[in-house]
DNA sequence: CTTGGCACTCGGGAACACAGAGTGCCAAGC
DNA sequence: GCTTGGCACTCTGTGTTCCCGAGTGCCAAG
């Protein structure tokens, strides 16, 4: 009984604060909920719910505001995720059919994801690791130089020009490329070093030269993985919401590829929303936002990760079925294709 | 001689301005550059000056603040682009040199510019329009499906999925792709439809189906444009400057990549540097902003444009020689690869 | 345990005064 | 005719003071 007050206490304080962004009042409280009780009662639990370090007080003498500790058991136990309405899934789908190829399903995923939350939104272009090679390309550009492109099942297509220390022999190219084809076919990208490691001495010895140069520019391009990318979209909509923190900071941790990818990265079970909350995070400069998560990919795998990062004062059950949405969208769509 | 003055006085006021950030008054001047005339002589310039419109004061009895006008002046007559030093050119080349692709040409060079002029870089991606067709490739994905891969000179590569109503053909696809390859190579972008639209008609009949099907895709490709896409960076340079007008507008115009190709668009003579003064560029949101930008392309053609973004208030000649030195080295690099 | 009453605290806004920077103008000097 | 020093005037920005009101904590009564 007690407890439970406590508990709708701390949900309203919750919604209110971050429905007026302004620190909320026991007197406040009791006029906009119905909870049956007193100014003076709320005060009480107020007090107890301060001191277990739930909500905590600007100045003394000012409303209540919540602390990350209180929107963390909001979040947890006070709230459930907020569907989506059927217009909006239905804007969402029809958004995102019109992609065309990968680049255009990340950018806009992106750009959606932040007209939805009206936050920033930030995606990870799908990972190599989990993918597999669907076919690789040999196509000489002229005398000494060779493009060499590699395609996944995830429609991620790969290009590096290779230059050569001989001339071009076409035959010894289209060879090439039916045994890298046979060998590496539905191979996963994590296992093609191992795979190709003791393919040039099955070769004939006047195809090897060719072979190492193009296995080494392979293998340099799995390594560099550039394509955990990661994008954002929608930094305008930092312009109206007051960070407690510079927004100078944000800003910088949004360039920084390798600060958002610790931030969504740490991977957890498929398509669970993970919700990080003010200094929950990794990341000292972000202290002032939180970042709701979830996993994105085709079939069972978990390819990548998207997700928002907004003030702590946000709204969370709106902003994670949000993303559990258009995570599910993305995955459906990048299946598809 | 006297407006020889006038205009040193306008020079003066530009310059204190821009590096204070305040309004400069008529003591202050003959303090900190030696003009050699009293204050009072000063005044009498500047109410001039007021006058004609290149300087303006934000309320009575306070310094004056250069208009555009008088930004204008100043960019045209009165200051010389200032070229880098020797150690920041070093950085540039080798730090483009490591480019692998030409999308991480265009992502090191945005980066490059927004840390080099601490403001925002815009870049936009090559031009297809100016480019020719290098390479066609078709590459068969499963049963129906086929990857179409259009590789250009400038190393821009277009893929597209083409679905089919029939099976494959490896032959027929192999025909196909030496026949694409015999009449496109080495053909301007804008001239592909005309080459391929009796292509079809000259085919056997049985090849015409995957012909059509393929070509679609081809056509679409080329009339969506998309990558006359823009990037940009350092967004959290404008964190610090504080605009006249809200910084809301100024995101959300970097993310309308429509804005931003208008302001970078208007394309000028090859090389040179232009520079958009506040109310001069088209776009209202963008008003306390200015742009300073420059073609870029390998070889003679200019291929697309980059820049930067930033306050009026900015400092014009170091500005100007950053954009220069840039475009110049990015050209180097396209040329090369 | 809840409730009304009450004294206390403190932030934020309004009113006000003041110093300082800067201007415009005028009359004198070169 | 341009330049210069002097002088009165006009503002903005800042610091001070004061007061109101919202909100709290505590206490004693129900």
């Amino acid at each position: 009984m007690v407890d439970d007050r406590k508990l709708a206490v701390l949900r309203a304080i919750v919604e209110d604060y971050v429905s007026t962004n302004e620190p909320v009042g026991s007197k406040a409280l009791t006029e906009r909920h119905n909870l049956g009780v007193s100014p003076a009662t709320i005060r009480n639990d107020m007090a107890v719910l301060e001191e277990q370090g739930y909500i905590a007080q600007p100045h003394t003498s000012a409303g209540r505001v919540p602390t990350d500790k209180g929107y963390r058991l909001f979040v947890d136990r006070l709230s459930q995720v907020k569907p989506l309405s059927a217009a909006e899934r239905r804007a969402i789908e029809s958004f995102l059919a019109g992609a065309v190829d990968i680049d255009d399903v990340v950018t806009r995923t992106v750009r959606l994801l932040a007209q939805l939350t009206r936050q920033v939104a930030v995606v990870q272009y799908p990972t190599m690791s989990n993918s597999t090679v669907r076919h690789v390309e040999l196509v000489p550009l002229s005398e000494r130089r060779l493009m060499f492109v590699l395609i996944t099942n995830t429609g991620r297509v790969e290009q590096r020009v290779v230059e050569l220390a001989d001339l071009v022999d076409e035959n010894r190219v289209a060879h090439l490329r039916a045994v890298l084809n046979a060998s590496l076919d539905g191979c996963g990208l994590t296992s093609v070093p191992d795979k190709v490691a003791d393919l040039p001495g099955r070769l004939p010895p006047e195809d090897r030269p060719l072979a190492t140069a193009i296995l080494s520019v392979l293998l340099e391009s799995l390594v560099e993985r550039r394509d955990e990318k990661i994008v954002f979209a929608g930094a305008a909509n930092l312009a109206g919401a007051d960070f407690t923190v510079g927004l100078r900071e944000v800003l910088e941790a949004l360039e920084e590829q390798v600060v958002l990818m610790r931030l969504l990265g740490e991977t957890s079970d498929r398509s669970a929303v993970t919700v990080r909350i003010g200094s929950e995070n990794p990341y000292t400069g972000l202290k002032g936002t939180s970042i709701v998560a979830a996993g994105y990919g085709s079939g069972d795998k978990q390819l990548a990760r998207l997700g928002v990062l907004g003030p702590t004062r946000m709204d969370y059950p709106v902003t994670m079925g949000a993303v559990r949405a258009v995570a599910r969208y993305v995955s459906q769509i990048l299946a598809a294709s």
